[in-house]
DNA sequence: CACCAGGCAAGCC
DNA sequence: GGCTTGCATGGT
């Protein structure tokens, strides 16, 4: 990992495994927009910068040497070397072509809570529609940030969100989802659900600390597992994967053990690159 | 009109 | 434990 200041910001260079279309497009976070110019907008952590792609690296404006190094080394998982991990997992001609397609993916490392609701909203939702929703509730309950001459607002914090009614949140139109999100703030801020010692409980208990929010199944634990505490043998199961796997001859009751087995620790890597190609390329024949 | 979207809880057995 | 059904909303 390779890094300048700059008047502008910090330049990243020398990385062949990040692409900005591949990490925000790939199902992990909705907080981002894609502005005329190719460039991602992304609202993280409390603040918002702009990435865009340079001959050889990439601009990250409306940062510096410091808050690079504190926040966004780690939010973008950096230090870990993704050719590695690409080239334990490339198994067969299904998962390469995936690995191909989506080669500048990597796992984000994002907020806890931010991702317990998220994916909370994600059920039964197409992803422009998850996008919506997310904006909708940053906008109506989160701080709000000044970047580039336009307002942006940080996700709302757990107090806020627990101090509100499920009839506060029809603007959001998120349907029967309402209810899950004020249960997931209420038992985040009475210490019902403890987020903080997540990171550190192997994957069964940390998911059954998850499942204890009504609202939040087998799924969605696993997606909150893989993009806010970086549990790598995390592998989410959606219409889409159940699609690829379809591939593979696995019925889908075997689909956790069969991708645990087959591609060991780093299963969840292998899930976020067949995801994003089976949703994205038109995979089929 | 039907069917689907990064599924889940509740009610059965 | 597994299987079935209802569920809010918007897009195609």
């Amino acid at each position: 990992m390779k890094f300048k200041e700059n008047e502008q910001g910090i330049y990243l260079y020398g990385e062949k495994s990040f692409n900005i279309t591949h990490i925000f497009e790939c199902g992990q976070c909705f907080r981002f927009k894609r502005e005329e110019d190719g460039s991602y907008t992304l609202n993280a952590c409390g603040r918002v910068i702009n990435i865009s792609r340079l001959e050889n690296g990439f601009l990250f404006k409306n940062t510096n040497a410091d808050d690079f190094l504190n926040i966004w080394v780690n939010y973008f998982d950096l230090e870990r070397d993704y050719e590695k991990i690409k080239t334990e997992i490339a198994k067969d001609d299904i998962i390469k072509k995936a690995v191909d397609f989506g080669y500048g993916i990597r796992l984000l490392r994002q907020d806890p809570f931010e991702t317990v609701i998220s994916f909370i909203i994600s059920q039964r939702n197409s992803i422009p529609k998850i996008k919506k929703v997310v904006a909708l509730l940053c906008e109506n309950f989160g701080k709000e940030i000044d970047f580039g001459g336009k307002k942006h607002y940080a996700f709302p914090t757990c107090d806020t969100l627990a101090s509100l009614d499920v009839s506060d949140l029809a603007i959001l139109k998120c349907g029967y989802r309402d209810k899950y999100i004020i249960d997931a703030a209420k038992k985040v801020k009475n210490g019902t659900v403890n987020l903080n010692k997540i990171g550190n409980l192997p994957y069964s208990e940390a998911k059954a600390e998850l499942l204890k929010i009504y609202g939040v199944g087998s799924k969605v634990a696993d997606c909150i597992l893989l993009f806010a505490y970086g549990k790598y043998n995390s592998f989410p199961v959606d219409t889409w994967v159940k699609k690829v796997m379809l591939r593979y001859n696995v019925a889908e009751k075997d689909i956790h053990s069969f991708c645990n087995e087959y591609f060991g620790e780093n299963a969840g890597f292998a899930q976020q690159y067949l995801f994003y190609c089976e949703r994205e390329s038109g995979f089929d024949s």
